[in-house]
DNA sequence: GGGATTATCCAGCGGTCGTTGGATTAAAGG
DNA sequence: CCTTTAATCCAACGACCGCTGGATAATCCC
């Protein structure tokens, strides 16, 4: 959107230095760890020097925090655009938001399966749980009110109550984690992991809230 | 077992430097990660100096190995003790290996709720991946061949076809985590989230591979 | 009691860290 | 063309890091 700024690029005319310091900031913060990667890291990284890090993105934790707001910000606009379609199903009966729920769940594997960065950023915000809060609330919580809304419709009245809908939704997505995780401990491709992966999700959501009687 | 050995204790009879270096070593680590925690600061929270820890534990990343093998050999411990357990009602019918899965999963529960520096552990080993597949083999895999046997003779012959058994162990396994580091997150005792979680748990596990016909 | 042994601390070494001040260069604006 | 502005790098500062050599003191063994 802003056109070419003054100044002096090295480079001709390659991404803008703030994707390229991002982008390798993020892949190495989810690799490693805050505390495990230097600010020299990522320059060397990027291809710059480590005063050109902090004149674009500021402290170390400012360019954390960059990263984290980039990633989730994407996973969060593939996700509202799911959640509209599913929303639309909801009131079409509960064989339409039992698909709609499965195409959802989908997504969200696709998506982590394609960025394990992102998975792998997750749960490092999740071992610090001072600052995950807010995250948690401006990221999840939507997400999981849609999927809990989508088993409420899919299922009968009754079946919310005994497995409270938030636990299940929380360790679906745990489930989810744990096999982006172990597919990035693979050697292969990880096709066929990936399969039986989602053989488990649509067996996990029909069976734990089946749509006619238990 | 060693009797006192000879040095310049300058506590009376507290537990033995070894232990207290260790635990302090131990919740560190587990809070904040290996880079985050300096030698200094385990020091510092063991009440000794730094070359102590030194003379003691030796390097910072041999300390760090003997912090996850007291977590991860007490977790053994209570695990292989359960799975002694349940193994002998393998032979005994369905019924019987149900209720043995159910609960040889409740004192996995039951002891990462008390412990939860082991999940926090688990979590950070995971993030390093080639680190941790050796770890990965020695530690879980005896766990997880124990609950798919136990899957296998609960459930029909057929039923561990399409949901993958390895998968849906691994799934509960990283849903349990989730529940520890959410109940890790709250502020009260979280007592309801434990029984939510068990009602959770136990509908999973007779929900995906029923003891009748599907 | 008197070496031998062991645990502990103090002081410091070399290295890396995050961050910054200032010089240098190129584009933008008139 | 010349001033202004923005982007980049170099060099360095102070702080902290992991680790260790050596001094000191308490226990053990005989």
């Amino acid at each position: 959107m802003p056109r070419r700024r003054p100044g002096r690029p090295r480079r001709d005319d390659q991404r803008p230095t703030h994707e390229l310091v991002l982008a390798a900031a993020t892949a190495l913060f989810a690799e490693r760890g805050f505390d495990a990667v230097s600010v020299r890291d990522v320059a060397a990284a990027a291809g710059v020097d480590v005063a050109t890090v902090a004149h674009h993105t500021g402290t170390k934790a400012q360019l954390y925090d960059a990263c984290f707001a980039r990633v989730f910000s994407a996973e969060r606009e593939v996700l509202e655009a799911a959640g509209q379609r599913a929303a639309e199903a909801l009131a079409a009966g509960p064989a339409q938001a039992l698909r709609a729920l499965h195409e959802l769940v989908d997504v969200f594997v696709d998506f982590l399966e394609d960025r394990p960065e992102t998975t792998a950023l997750w749960l490092r915000r999740w071992l610090e749980p001072q600052r995950h809060a807010e995250l948690d609330q401006r990221y999840s919580a939507p997400l999981y009110a849609q999927v809990e809304r989508l088993l409420a419709a899919a299922a009968g009245a009754g079946a919310l109550v005994e497995p409270a809908p938030h636990v299940t939704v929380r360790s679906l997505v745990w489930a989810v984690h744990g096999h982006v995780v172990a597919l990035a401990a693979r050697s292969g491709s990880g096709a066929r992991e990936r399969r039986e992966f989602r053989a488990f999700v649509h067996r996990f959501l029909d069976g734990l809230y089946p749509p006619a009687a238990s």
